[in-house]
DNA sequence: ACGAAACTACCTACTAGTAGGTAGGAAAGA
DNA sequence: TCTTTCCTACCTACTAGTAGGTAGTTTCGT
């Protein structure tokens, strides 16, 4: 049913590796056309501009967040595990390098010097986070399995900076277990009475 | 008794605002050249290669970190009035727009992309910075002054990680006033019993 | 008159992006 | 069924502009 073309998403997934590592002027269409295997002026059939291209790959990592995020909350009803859940997920991709770093934490350390069309979703996305993390601690705090000393907007705020935060000092140190080793006092500051 | 010649801090000057704006290789010679009225080859008279300049740049802000925590360590005795003076000058400089990012943390996000000889001077500050915030917190505990749940090294890289996370987040939402918003519960939960 | 600091003028390599064309498959009309 | 038409995906070859960097010269302060 779907297009069984995946050169598109070739060329995101590249794209995703290089801003990863070097953000959005870290990379161009050459490295690109060189690491799948085609000429630049192909990317360009797929994605008229770079614009697009990093426009087209911020939106798809939002929706993917979105879509995440809900099958988490299905799956995992109570708040602690939930918050340990998501911290786990980064912390495994750091550990195996297979996504050593947020998209969208990365290009919003340069969020002045982007493209306004794809600062717009990076903002999009932190948006949504901190939302949906305020979301989960509310719940918590009414479920009394949170305990929080500000008002959930707030803790959720504090808990993302922390996260991205913590993948930064991972990736400054070297180690990538750096992350789940900060993240560790971070969530038993939330969660009272564990184990 | 200094260099009446100030155009290599000009240049200095200038580099830091772009990088923070928008990392390594977010700007160019020419970029620099403009803003402060000089041809770009007179840059290379300077900081021969854009290397030099970024490695003179990080270790010079090194340095200041170094007399500036110094300093502050002699003007203030009490660890949680240390860390909050701390917090605070983050505060103020982002508030004010004079220094919205540290440049440490920008490029640290970058670092797999950085130059090497750059590479290794952030990863110099991370390591200083990590190492004086744990010495900070690990008298305030011996003083009484302050209540950590982890080792002081681990408080102390969780504190830095959420220090980032929360300029991160002060840039992505747009609100300067962000910064402090994180860090308020963020300090309040290392200082117990506090007015 | 000497060196530092600036200049003009240039280089090569690379940037994003464009023009125009080709190979191959799907569709559609007689 | 054959052929024309269209489409997708890619190509080569190019553009204008920018990157970092160099060579050689002039200007200026002491």
């Amino acid at each position: 049913m779907n297009k069984p073309s995946n050169t598109a998403d070739d060329i995101l997934a590249a794209a995703r590796r290089f801003i990863v590592a070097g953000g959005y002027n870290g990379f161009s269409y050459a490295d690109i056309a060189e690491v799948i295997g085609i000429r630049k002026a192909s990317i360009h059939h797929h994605f008229p501009s770079k614009v697009d291209l990093v426009q087209t790959l911020v939106r798809r990592y939002l929706e993917d967040a979105v879509t995440g995020m809900g099958e988490l909350e299905r799956k995992i009803p109570q708040s602690p595990e939930l918050l340990r859940t998501y911290t786990g997920y980064w912390a495994q991709c750091i550990e195996d390098a297979s996504r050593p770093f947020c998209v969208c934490a990365l290009l919003a350390s340069e969020l002045p010097a982007l493209p306004p069309e794809v600062a717009v979703e990076v903002r999009a996305y932190f948006q949504f986070l901190s939302g949906w993390l305020a979301g989960v601690i509310e719940r918590g705090v009414e479920q009394g399995t949170l305990t929080i000393s500000a008002a959930p907007r707030v803790e959720a705020e504090a808990f993302m900076a922390t996260v991205h935060g913590a993948m930064l000092s991972a990736r400054a140190c070297g180690d990538a277990a750096a992350f789940a080793t900060i993240m560790a006092p971070t969530l038993q500051k939330l969660i009272p009475a564990t184990d």
